[in-house]
DNA sequence: TTTATATATCGAGAATTATAGATATATTTA
DNA sequence: TAAATATATCTATAATTCTCGATATATAAA
């Protein structure tokens, strides 16, 4: 983790629905209905489903979480046509590590 | 902690300059020089040396320090006509277990 | 191979944040 | 009390981010 890397890890949580978003993903299967062909949460959440939720436009939700990838908050893994999200807990911990 | 303060906290950590800052206030005594009046870094550090070192004006910097100290970063005690900062790591703490 | 579905990218206007100079306030010192 | 110093606040412009609709791409289904 570096000052660079971190401060746009920052930007990332400097909006509430993002951060929102990081929050729902502890717990999945809490804060989500199940996936129909996928049948578990192992590789996260499709982006349908949390695009629903947030009630954000589908453009926007795109750039949300591809830039939570690119810093490195979430992983996302291609299923056929659908993206799962993640967090990513080892940056999340390599962030906070950093923070303290 | 909150959803609404972390992302308070979220948007100070979201530009290079203010996060450094922090990382700074890690080891005051390594990043600034001595107190002339003060004569310990019990309390932080001074606006004034923070101000030099950033480079940004004295209204940016406290603008700043301002904001970190409302959303918890940072705690503020005025010695004289001094202000002198110092890492608020109780909410620090809050906030990483909040994100982890 | 056409159509449908899921996600990504582009372009633009609205909203917010960055940043500084001017000015105000608080405190100390002369 | 006047001047000097440290910090805070106000106001305004520049820069960035937000957010969407339109469009492109990728994959699956018909």
């Amino acid at each position: 983790m570096n000052l660079k890397i971190a401060t746009e890890i920052g930007k990332c949580l400097s909006n509430q629905i993002r951060f929102q978003i990081l929050e729902w993903l502890k717990e999945p299967e809490k804060h989500f209905p199940p996936h129909e062909t996928l049948k578990h949460f192992n590789d996260g959440v499709c982006v349908t489903y949390i695009q629903e939720k947030t009630k954000l436009s589908q453009s926007t939700i795109s750039t949300y979480l591809t830039n939570m990838e690119k810093c490195g908050l979430l992983i996302s893994t291609r299923h056929g046509k659908w993206s799962y999200l993640k967090r990513n807990e080892e940056t999340i911990k390599q962030f906070t590590d950093f923070l303290t």
